[in-house]
Order: C-alpha cells, then structure tokens, then sequence
DNA sequence: AATTTATTTTTAGTATTACTAAAAATATGG
DNA sequence: CCATATTTTTAGTAATACTAAAAATAAATT
C-alpha cells in the first residue's frame, strides 16, 4: 500500500473552529440553535468547534449564514504572498497624526479630474464617516480592511476592490494585524491643487461600535 | 428513514469551479501542474473546477496555494448589490486575441465617470499606439512594461505608477518575460456601456477564456 | 493527411470523513 | 440538593472527496 499522500490536515484554517466558537459567543447563541439554524447536529457543531473535524464547504457556508457572516472571515491565511517594496523614491507624507500615510500617484495638470494615491494605514486605525461629491474606487495591495458604505459592511482583502459614489456616507477600518496598502482613485482633489471642500459631516455616534472589549487574538 | 436534511449542496459557492479555473488559466497553468503543487490528481482538479465536485478545506486550502491566492478569495458570498468584486470571483475575459486579458474592477452607475479594470499582458505583447479624450493611469501591479508617450519612453515596475492625459499618444509594451498585471484607471469608458468608441477592431465578440457552450448543471 | 504528444474529461471504485443520533458529562441555577 | 440547559463523547453509517487509469479532445509535428 502506498501512502504517498500528503497530510494537509488542518493547515486549512488555523483556528477556524475557536473563529467560529468566538463569533457564536458574540451573538450570545447556543450551538443548539446554530444547529438548527444551519440544519446540522449539535454534536457535530461541538466537534467543529474544537477542530476535531472539519465541515465540508456547504456546511461551513450554512454555519457562516446561521452566523449572519461572510464565509471568508473565518478563513484567513498567512498570505503566501510575494510582497516586494521596490516602489522606491515614492516619499510617502502623512497628514495630521501618524497613522495613515500617504503616496501620491497622480500629478495635476491643467484640467485633470483623475487622482489617486496609495494609502497606508496601521492596524485599528479608522477612516471617519464621509460624504462628498464625485466618485472613487479603492483596491487592495496589501492587508484588509473593512469598508462601511451607508451602513452595508463589507471585508476587503488584498486583491480586492470598490466602487461607489463618493456622496454615501462611508467610512473604512483597518480591523486587521498588520498594516493595509490601498490604492485609491478618484475624481475628488484629495491634495488640494484645487479648492475642493470636503463636506464632514461626521456625526458622533452614527458609526456601530465595533470595540466592546473583546479579548481578540 | 427520514430524509429532512436540506440540499444545501453548491450553495457554498456559486461558481467556485469556475474562479479557480479563471485563476488557473490567467497563470497560464496546466492542470497538471497545479494538481502536482496542490498534492492532488488531475482528474479531481477537472471535477472541481467543472463544479462536479466540492473540495474539502485542506484541498481548497492546497490549491489556493498552489494557485498563490488567498483562499477567500475563492469564497465570495454573493452579498446584496454590493459594487465589490474579489479576486479570483472575477472573470477574466479577453478581446480579440488571448495575449491581454481583463479583469473588470469597476461597476457603472448613472453618470460613472471613473473606470478601472485590470489588464493582463503576456510577454511580448504590444499595446498598439492611441489617442482619445479623458485621462488615465498605471499601477504596475506584477511585472513590468515599457510605456512610450509622445515619444517619451519609461519602464514602470511593480509599484511604479503614470498618469497622463489620454489625447497624448501612447503605447505599452510588455518587454519582460513574465505576465505583466497593471491595474488602469481611467475616465474613458472602456467597457462600452456607455458610447465611447475605443480602438476596437469590428470584432466585438467578447471571447470568453471559458470553455465554449459551457454545460450548466 | 496521419501520428505523435499534451491536456482535459470521464469512469469506476475505495478510503476517508463529514455528519447523525443518542448517551455521558458538565455546567447553570432555583 | 434536584432539575434543566448546554456541551462533550461515542459509535456507527451514509455520503463524498479523491485516486488511478482509460477515453476523449485538443494541439503540435512531420
């Protein structure tokens, strides 16, 4: 008997069970009611729980969705990413305190409505609540972020992007471990070539409270 | 016997299969090379990518690897009209001939302005020279190109950026021998929804890098 | 054209494991 | 304490993930 096959085991998702527990605390549920929600066993939602299995794609889907949330939270990977910062001479300002940086793209000539900049932000760092004219588009080059637009929440990962109306309200959140590189661009003068007034209308508590906390890992 | 369990089935992700085949194919890989890096026959990747059968995590996990993409990028949820789109749940399709392919970020809205799209270009290939209306820019996202503007010439690597009006006369030029991925932006309407007639041939049949008369189950 | 050779699809079968149901264990609390 | 709610364990099966090899298709070569 050959038994050549590799054991990838659990590399799959570190700690996808204890993601899973985590949230299932969170929302104050009991695996009872999680199993029914998903149409699974209890005992089989312990079992998960504690990695001592792991649920075929279709089951984690219907846990994700008794869970109210998205499938790919619960399976971040250490990125085998290639990530080469040889973007060199690009010298990156920051604005008002040190937690975002910035790089800018584009130039300004006579007439030009394209800008665009990379954006760095470090870990827990928040965008205020914006709204203003025009349109924009982010893509992701490094890290993720959380990205609220008129209250739909949305995970964006490297690779991934928006595009929306500059006017809904939107916010964005570094919720991750490391700092996220964002590639932005719009047709709002973000560097002030052009008198452009950004209208912040930040109001106090209008974003949901993200930090109640909790003991995250 | 009761048979109360509900078929979630492929629920879990609506076109995997096709994701992985999409990634698979703008790597320029073969089935046989991703099975052997993934730890996994040939036959299983056909099933998979074709959607005939769902992968368990580790597999998912190995060939997310093999395919050097993150592993939720395979797991888009749809989420209600959202304007996000994810890596690998993005369909690559190329025009006229296979040597660029395109990878469409952005979405349109009543009077978008602002366009992104990714453009996949094979070693060699020539963007041929052009001029129009509006303004762009390149964001070298992997390899590197030669871009020549009114007779000015640059090479922009991974990282580097341009920015310029589009009336310029400009032409791209792949001269590495590796896939060169550049993420544009722009205010021209590259994706016809809207009147913009670009350099397209009298060929407007979009190829998809699909399989032709794909047989949905 | 044929005849390679590479690449994908199909088929059939097995070994793995995802999942269940019910019983033990542990906690919760009145 | 007792009663009930919640989680863990156990044992077994039904499902399917996965393989190996053959058939089919496509792509080159001569």
């Amino acid at each position: 008997m050959l038994k050549n096959n590799i054991q990838v085991k659990d590399n799959a998702a570190p700690d996808l069970g204890a993601s899973l527990r985590a949230k299932r605390k969170e929302l104050k549920l009991t695996m009872q009611s999680v199993a029914d929600a998903a149409g699974l066993s209890v005992g089989f939602i312990s079992q998960v729980e504690r990695g001592l299995t792991s649920p075929s794609l279709g089951s984690l889907a219907s846990l994700a969705a008794a869970l109210d949330t998205e499938i790919s939270s619960f399976l971040h990977q250490p990125s085998a990413g290639s990530q080469t910062t040889h973007e060199a001479s690009r010298l990156a300002y920051s604005v008002a305190d040190a937690d975002v940086s910035y790089e800018r793209l584009s130039t300004s000539f006579a007439g030009s409505k394209l800008h665009s900049v990379i954006v760095h932000e470090t870990p827990g760092h928040r965008m205020e609540p914006i709204s203003h004219h025009g349109e924009e588009m982010f893509y992701i080059l490094d890290g993720e972020i959380t990205v609220e637009i008129e209250g739909e929440v949305e995970v964006l990962r490297k690779g991934d992007s928006i595009h929306f109306e500059s006017r809904r309200v939107h916010s964005t959140w570094n919720h991750g471990s490391s700092i996220a590189s964002i590639l932005w661009c719009g047709t709002m003068d973000v560097f002030g070539d052009a008198p452009a007034p950004i209208h912040k209308k930040a109001s106090p508590q209008e974003v949901a409270t993200y930090p109640t906390g909790e003991t995250e890992k």
